[in-house]
DNA sequence: CACATTACTGACTTGACAGTTATTAACTGA
DNA sequence: TCAGTTAATAACTGTCAAGTCAGTAATGTG
């Protein structure tokens, strides 16, 4: 009566380990539920404990493979993070056409990529935790928000060259292009439950690219279109 | 040498008193600690012993005036940002002129507000924590973030009626432009330590006023300039 | 089947901190 | 000046969760 097998296996009682040794999985496990449940309830209010249960160990398994929670923490944004700006980085070097064309289409993936619900979470929960955690502020921008920045910047400076923008500062207006389109995917996933008023995604994103783009082109190549 | 006394009153032991009764002045200092401690180092990691201290008051008198530390957390909130928004309300029933001047005047506003240390503090403070207290983010989205949009709103609006602006859609675009104001502020403020490329405050506002107003502004009216 | 190895467990320790309370000292005013 | 009132204190409690460790069960090896 209070023996309670998870699965399917439960009444096989004779060849049944009580558990099994999977140290190739244990840590991606422990990382997947760990990002569930701190972008959920946020760093301090998670308990390792929860996080433990989550990924079908103990405790103690979770410091077998993490330092301490700080560090557990940091190894999500350390694997997704990186992991989500290198495929945006090939499809970058592959696209060729114009520079209006090349930008909407990264700010399409950005904010494709942001529809999926963990990296949104996870997007939240760093920008969130980034004053408590100096080192990993550090790390989050070597290695995400500059190189971020200067790929688009690359696209606006030719661009600009071109003739196809106006006369903008690539980096700064690169910058905005990235947050706004963050900062939108986020609200949309979380804030959408306190705000009264609903855009759909593809409203936004017309609406958000829309402004942006028509900031950038120059008078001439609108004149065009007219 | 064991007796240390904070002030100059430090030799006058026969009619100093330990300390003052003066319950009118101490929920304004609670909360002016709490809220630069808070925003220093976050809601979770910050120690009440720590603001009572920065107060000059003991932990038990914090108690006295606030049930518990989430609700001065929100005491923060409900003192400081509903303050800042009535400011900013007023400012705009009073002005005349065309649409675009006022919606500059009004970008400007959020601008140099949040140029003062402890406004960029309490936004980003805000905006990390909003997860954690659903209670809060229902006070902030109906007294602060729609209150907002729809001041912002009204002005496109009126620029779109009489031909100033293109027909976007005004409660996004005006949401999108007091979020990536707001997130450039805290951005200028926190993460610059982290990132080798800084924006002077005045390029930043120039950057992102032009991109956004170049982007609201219709042909017709830009054709005129060229 | 022994026997060594190691992945894993879960009860325990420890420290920290939110919140309480018994007590004291400052003020008030008759 | 001496009650009565209340602002303020500081030592205390209870709880909760991070991190530890001694032991146990799975697995690999001869």
């Amino acid at each position: 009566m209070d023996k309670l097998s998870t699965e399917l296996d439960h009444n096989a009682d004779d060849t049944a380990p009580r558990w099994q040794r999977r140290p190739e999985d244990r840590p991606t496990e422990i990382l997947d539920a760990a990002l569930l449940l701190f972008s959920e309830q946020g760093f301090a209010r998670t308990k390792l404990e929860e996080v433990a249960k989550k990924a079908g160990v103990s405790k103690g398994t979770v410091y077998l493979y993490f330092e301490s929670k700080d560090a557990l923490f940091q190894a999500i944004v350390r694997k997704y993070v990186t992991e989500a700006l290198l495929q945006l980085r090939e499809i970058v070097r592959q696209h060729t056409g114009t520079s209006e064309s090349l930008l909407r289409h990264v700010m399409e993936l950005i904010w494709t990529s942001m529809r999926n619900e963990g990296k949104a979470r996870l997007s939240r929960l760093v920008h969130s935790e980034l004053a408590n955690f100096p080192d990993l502020a550090r790390f989050y921008f070597a290695e995400v928000v500059i190189p971020s920045r200067e790929m688009v910047s690359e696209i606006l400076t030719r661009g600009i060259q071109n003739g196809e923008f106006a006369p903008v500062n690539p980096d700064l207006v690169g910058r905005t292009i990235c947050v706004t389109l963050l900062q939108w995917a986020s609200n949309q996933r979380y804030l959408k439950q306190f705000d009264s008023m609903h855009f759909s995604d593809d409203e936004v994103f017309a609406g958000v690219s829309d402004l942006l783009l028509r900031g950038l082109k120059t008078g001439a190549v609108r004149a065009q279109r007219d």
